[in-house]
RNA sequence: GGUGUGGUAGUUCAGUUGGUUAGAAUACCUGCCUGUCACGCAGGGGGUCGCGGGUUCGAGUCCCGUCCAUACCGCCA
């Protein structure tokens, strides 16, 4: 037998046992006569002591110990003269009588500590290095109590979980697909799923109510801090529901993850925003309700006084910062850099200040009389001490998408953003559809199986654009967690949906004939949503990469560095499978 | 595909206006040290300044190209 016992479990009542340990070698202090060695596992580190006068020879060994060599030991627990009460087991130390080498490691490329000396690039090559540090390990621990919860709750309102395919069809529609070639079907080839989507709904229509699956997707897009090719989604599905059961079932399900994890008790309902109120007043189909600065429009009050840039714009609004009538000249520069960024793009930024005495002053002032620059206040709700930032552009949708960015910017200027602070809310009534300029088309906004709201549903073919639909996403935090829909159960709706997005009924038929197909055979009404795992994880342990609650994430290239995927493959493996590698 | 930032010792970084032998901290190695726990003290080794080209008497430093990393935009039904 290794261990009897771990790292981490030896305290002052144990004194006196003789265990056995095993783990790595943390760090040795030499102290002459006397060596202190820490000796790490998955639970903690205990120290271990060799004294030169109770065995030379042992002692001389342990000097002889390097970082991260496995070792095995036997020893007796002890009273620690000098205690360390930042550690669990700093009252007790092991007296080593037996010591075994298990494994020597050579010098770590970086230090395992929680404050590493290490790198991003350098931990995600030596990822298995990494994640001995405690706050790694951490992350994956929470990702794992997580998912145990999820199951545990969903099973008990009576959901099953089925496994689907991984190698399923590719389908045109949204995000590019990860292809695999079929050996036995030359010229074919496999896609990775986007998401189970249509295999749930199939699930729907052979009975199974009620269906979860914690599964992988997979899409081949550009990376982003909270975005990797494959992530893993809670994928869930019910029959004989209307857009509330859903959100009332999933509402228990996350405020059963807050209480059980975070041990937050969240009592109220979540609020429940429309998504052109979303768009309206925080320029996001996901904000932030930590905080308000909610938009407030100007136009009226603003324009016609001789501004040009106001007067010809087609949206003047702006946010009200409160107690930021401090900011200096610099800081006023900076903000101003922050959205003429070519990322943002603004053109410039106005700024007011509310004076003490009431009276505002703005870096418009030769255009706007106090009077007007009072309505102004007004219109904000603005006090003495307020900073008023206000955005003009000749794009309605860009410039509150740009004064979005401002609003976060200034929340996190403001200590607005905190991470231990959550705020959960819906936001309903997505549009159905979403015009492409480039492609001058109507494309999903969700998916193509999303219901239209039937209230709508006349609109189809006069205004698509108008159309709203039964979507729905979670957003926490300004992070949008998970999204999902009433589907469409009615074949002939569902023809007419692939219409209007410009499919031919042989390509809706090739495409999605499966799937129609079913549909004729008795399609319950039904919907469902996926959860975002890896950015709800990230949320809980406060990150704002998924990427260390990943154990084995991909860099910003869609490279794993440690694996060094992908790789070039041999010709032999090319040629069963009837390849070939163009150069263009 | 685009924009910004970065690439110098094992690692994290500094490096002035282009000028002598490229530094610090940490890690590593050696020695000393019997209660340390980020131990301490003394000493030591360690560099293709990402790569290629250019300007110059002279380039870590300036210019061009390229590669890599990273954040964001496009993209992500």
């Amino acid at each position: 037998m290794y261990r009897t016992r771990t790292c981490g479990d030896l305290r002052l009542a144990d004194e006196g046992l003789v265990v056995k340990l095993a783990g790595w070698v943390h760090r040795t202090r030499k102290m002459g006569g006397m060596t202190f060695v820490d000796l790490r596992d998955r639970y903690g580190i205990t120290q271990l002591v060799f004294n030169q006068e109770a065995d030379a020879a042992l002692c001389e060994k342990a000097n002889k110990l390097g970082r991260e060599f496995v070792i095995q030991v036997q020893g007796t627990v002890r009273e620690r003269s000098s205690k360390n009460l930042h550690i669990p087991t700093g009252e007790i130390e092991l007296i080593v009588g037996e010591l075994n080498i298990l494994n020597a490691a050579v010098t770590p490329p970086f230090t395992i500590e929680d404050e590493t000396d290490g790198g991003d690039d350098l931990r995600m090559k030596y990822r298995f290095l990494d994640l001995r540090r405690n706050v790694v390990r951490a992350n994956l621990e929470l990702r794992h109590k997580m998912t145990i919860e999820v199951r545990h709750y969903l099973d008990q309102q009576g959901f099953l979980e089925v496994e689907t395919p991984v190698l399923v069809k590719s389908t045109p529609e949204g995000a590019r697909d990860f292809v695999v070639p079929s050996r036995m079907n030359p010229g074919q080839f496999y896609a990775l799923p986007q998401s189970p989507q249509t295999l749930k709904q199939l699930l729907m229509v052979s009975g199974f109510d009620r269906y979860f699956q914690i599964v992988k997707c997979f899409r081949d897009e550009d990376l982003r801090a909270d975005r990797q090719p494959e992530f893993t989604q809670i994928d869930c599905e019910m029959s004989f529901i209307e857009q509330d059961d859903i959100l009332e079932t999933f509402e228990g399900m996350s405020k059963h993850l807050f209480q059980s994890i975070r041990g937050i008790t969240i009592k109220e309902p979540f609020l429940r925003m429309p998504y052109a109120d979303a768009m309206r007043y925080y320029g996001s189909d996901k904000p932030d309700l930590r905080f308000g600065m909610q938009f407030v429009e100007l136009m009226d009050i603003v324009k016609g006084h001789g501004f040009p840039v106001f007067d010809s714009a087609a949206y003047v609004g702006g946010i009200c910062a409160e107690g930021a009538a401090n900011y200096t000249r610099k800081q006023l520069d900076q903000l101003t850099d922050f959205v003429k960024r070519p990322q943002i793009g603004a053109k410039g930024l106005v700024y007011a200040r509310v004076e003490d005495d009431g009276t505002v002053k703005s870096s418009v002032d030769k255009f706007y009389s106090q009077e007007v620059l009072q309505q102004v206040k007004e219109a904000f709700g603005a006090k003495p001490g307020d900073l008023l930032l206000i955005l003009s552009g000749d794009h309605v949708g860009k410039t509150r998408k740009q004064l979005s960015e401002l609003r976060l910017e200034m929340g996190n200027q403001l200590g607005l953003r905190d991470k231990n602070t959550f705020t959960c809310l819906w936001v309903v009534d997505f549009p159905l559809f979403e015009w492409n300029e480039e492609d001058q088309r109507f494309y999903a906004m969700h998916h193509p199986f999303t219901s239209p709201k039937p209230e709508d549903i006349h609109l189809l073919d006069t205004d698509p654009g108008a159309v709203r639909a039964n979507a729905y996403d979670m957003v926490i935090n300004g992070v949008e967690v998970g999204g999902g829909s009433i589907r469409i159960h009615d074949s002939e709706l569902q023809n007419k949906m692939f219409k209007l997005l410009g499919f031919t009924e042989e390509k809706a038929q090739e495409q999605f004939g499966f799937l129609m197909n079913a549909f004729k055979y008795g399609a319950p009404p039904h919907g469902g949503l996926a959860y975002g795992l890896d950015r709800w994880v990230s949320l809980f342990a406060g990150l704002d990469s998924i990427r260390d609650c990943i154990a084995f994430p991909k860099n910003n290239s869609g490279r794993d560095v440690m694996l060094d995927a992908p790789a070039t493959i041999d010709e032999l493996q090319l040629k069963e499978l009837k390849l070939m590698i163009s150069d263009k």
